[in-house]
DNA sequence: TGACAATATAGATATACGTCTATATAATCA
DNA sequence: TGATTATATAGACGTATATCTATATTGTCA
């Protein structure tokens, strides 16, 4: 499989805040709505709701909206995608790309 | 365990940018020298001596010199790190964070 | 309908980052 | 020693991002 960096770096960017990280764990347990995850943090509630809307845009987030609340979970699936990106990006594999290469020039 | 969010966030800042993780599978099959690396790329040597030094500072290079030459390889023990973190902070877990806190409060 | 509540958007500010050119450093070799 | 080569550093520039305050939007309920 090849890896597309660019969409792969997007969902990292997406995760690589403490504040997301903290977020994504948070919700990991069990769907949450935006107050309460609000109550772990120092950040103003437009902040969470920029935090959100990252993760969001990434596809990290399962959304359900009940009347004022919007009530958050994570998507397993999609985080998981992440894990099998960086496996094989960090492990060599028959089709690497350094294949298409000559081999080192230097000595 | 607990997941200190920082440390990890500085290590995914790290990888999330697509040339750092194009660079990161380049080398995950075999040992390259620096100059070889860039062959793959546009941009200039100064830029992969940036990259390199980003990756080489969240330690996920293994670095040999030898004369002139910089080889580098990649530093999979570090690399698995986090896919574990990641995978703590994406389950569920008994010592989970929410634990700490009161159920939610919204209806 | 009008007040209130939960979340989103707009715009500002400070900081971080990816890239470049120019130059420095350090190792090799004739 | 002096030229050459591989890599690193310095500094500049444009863009992206995390946060804030102020305000808008949208849904609920008396």
């Amino acid at each position: 499989m090849k890896i597309n960096y660019e969409e792969t770096s997007k969902i990292l960017k997406a995760i690589s805040d403490p504040k997301r990280l903290q977020i994504l764990d948070i919700i990991s347990c069990k769907e949450m709505c935006a107050c309460d995850i609000l109550d772990h943090f120092d950040f103003t509630q437009p902040t969470l709701s920029h935090h959100m809307k990252v993760l969001s845009e990434a596809n990290l987030l399962n959304i359900r909206k009940d009347g004022l609340w919007s009530h958050y979970s994570i998507n397993k699936d999609e985080c998981n995608k992440i894990i099998d990106y960086l496996t094989k990006i960090f492990n060599e594999s028959d089709d690497c790309i350094c294949n298409n290469k000559n081999n080192c020039t230097c000595k």
